[in-house]
DNA sequence: ACCATTTCGTTAAGCTCGTAAACTGTTCAT
DNA sequence: ATGAACAGTTTACGAGCTTAACGAAATGGT
């Protein structure tokens, strides 16, 4: 351990700032979206988590728990709350599958995809307020960028797989 | 998009993917790159939020609690844990300052500095390796962006400010 | 056909991060 | 002097996630 010279104030080049780092501004950057998507679905509306596993299930109607966890990037266990708020909603159901008696496949109702639907156009219209000082050109950079942080992660075992 | 689970292509073809979505996408490249930070530290190591609070206190020693959390974004009540730990670990001191005595001024010792600086060559590692795959012109241009899209937000009241 | 392994959904326990509310002590404005 | 505002703290709590274990069901090797 290296005795310091203590006190003088030294807010010298050594100490970068944190700003320069991704990861902190990712997190800052992820807070402040996620607040204003909350804001945007007000109180009974739905939760980033259970917006996106609704998004799958209309999307890919029949999909099982083990798959939309592996697509959503959570544990199996964690979905289970997920999917008991969407079935408590009204918004799907867990159906049995003829061929294999251990699986439940996950079904969205009619009052599901009209939830989903209306769900999405507050999603948009949050996303389009919230980046409304960003270009069209800026928007599809981020969302490009994030896709290929996303990309180069999770291909080489860095996701929850 | 090459993978998409293979269970039921959509039917309706109105619902778009999630993976247009920024904010889905800042969550799930948020989450990976914070696990790779969490794993580059070490099981010792700093958390995500304590390294950047002594980032801030190293730069700007005497900094107040209340004003960090400002800067840092978070409640009062919740810089407490951090700062507790960061003291546990000898790496700042809660200093009383002579004109209030509300106030304590947070001063990193020398042991404070000095894990600051190897955690930073850590981290400064760590985005190193994880971006790896980008060129310096897509790492500067996501930085912009995130910077831009905290600007933007935190600016018109979006922040905890 | 048998047994070991794997998979699916689930429960239970626990962790981390964060907030909100309430309280003490201190300072400030009038 | 008194009321408002502020700094730090404690407590309670919630959201979101993980790991470990389990029963039921499917699968694979021999």
């Amino acid at each position: 351990m290296p005795t310091q010279p203590h006190h003088q104030t030294d807010p010298s080049a050594e100490v970068p700032d944190l700003d320069a780092f991704i990861g902190y501004n990712l997190k800052r950057a992820y807070i402040l979206v996620e607040t204003d998507f909350r804001a945007a679905m007000g109180d009974e509306g739905l939760s980033p988590r259970v917006f996106s596993a609704l998004s799958f299930i209309v999307q890919f109607p029949n999909i099982t728990q083990s798959e939309l966890a592996r697509q959503l990037g959570v544990e199996r266990s964690g979905l289970v709350a997920i999917v008991d708020e969407l079935e408590m909603r009204g918004f799907l159901t867990r159906a049995l599958v003829p061929g294999d008696r251990r699986v439940q496949a996950l079904i969205p109702t009619a009052a599901g995809r009209a939830a989903h639907g209306r769900a999405l156009d507050k999603v948009r219209a949050h996303e389009e307020r919230f980046f409304a000082g960003f270009t069209e050109e800026e928007r599809q950079t981020l969302l490009a960028l994030l896709l290929k942080t996303r990309a180069i992660a999770e291909d080489t075992g860095g996701g929850t797989e």
